[in-house]
DNA sequence: TCACACCTCCTACTTTCGTAGGAAAAATGG
DNA sequence: CCATTTTTCCTACGAAAGTAGGAGGTGTGA
């Protein structure tokens, strides 16, 4: 890819140079003027990039959150488990999953282990690392 | 790949296209030049910003690199340590993390002990969460 | 050379996690 | 309304994880 584009950069400027010299040969005093044309367009492209580079923060948040949601659909993990899994990805434990969600540490438990069924994961790590790499979390 | 060849022919084409142009507006009435040279500048400008958006993809990786080495020291990790945490932070178990680096399980745990004091963690999933806050994973 | 961090390994113990196998009340979708 | 899913909860057990405290070997910087 970045190769492909210093080929393709190297290109365009090779062929601009040409243009510039083979118009100084033609047209001689016409040359500075074309030179300033040459520099001018450059300035430009300065400008372009110093603005895309301002310009360009927020990158694709809308996608991200439709396919999160579908990866989400697609994990089989019902709304609580989802839950569950976040808090899990924080670091915390079943008791203070519990507390958190006001439940009884069974439940949690239980839900834990339909998360790591339905994510086929062995341990929670695992299933923070799967969610993950879903995109889920 | 296949668009990035586009788009730069499309760049080098322009490019020439302008200039060409540029020959012939040279010679027109003082208006039509103002107008050419402000379309020129926006042309240029374009151009600058498409440049700016295809060198622009490997965001900072050195610096990120940097900081991670930084952020590897700060946190008082060994070695190890480290590379323990990344196989946690993987999904592995302890069993898992002895067999894949040559050691023994209670060694293993003995450096999961350390991370955890040293990454003030309870959990080793609050662990590999402190990890990934600190850029370290 | 000596202190010190690091890596390795151990036992014994406690805690947390996960499984198995239920059960019953809500919610939800036809 | 009925079937299904979801959510909630339980016990009991086995499997990991984590703690405490020790110990020996290696390497490194002062």
């Amino acid at each position: 890819m970045r190769q492909t584009v210093f080929i393709f950069s190297g290109i365009a400027i090779s062929i601009l140079v040409v243009f510039e010299l083979s118009k100084y040969s033609m047209f001689g005093s016409q040359g500075s003027r074309e030179l300033f044309v040459f520099l001018f367009a450059i300035a430009f492209i300065l400008i372009g990039i110093v603005l895309q580079r301002f310009l360009t923060k927020p990158p694709a948040s809308e996608t991200l959150e439709v396919n999160r949601e579908e990866a989400i659909k697609k994990s089989g993990l019902s709304k609580q488990e989802f839950t569950v899994l976040t808090l899990m990805a924080e670091g915390l434990s079943n008791n203070e999953i519990a507390n958190r969600l006001f439940i009884q540490e069974s439940t949690v438990k239980s839900h834990v282990s339909n998360i790591l069924m339905k994510l086929d994961a062995k341990r929670r790590t695992q299933a923070v690392k799967i969610g993950r790499d879903l995109q889920i979390i």
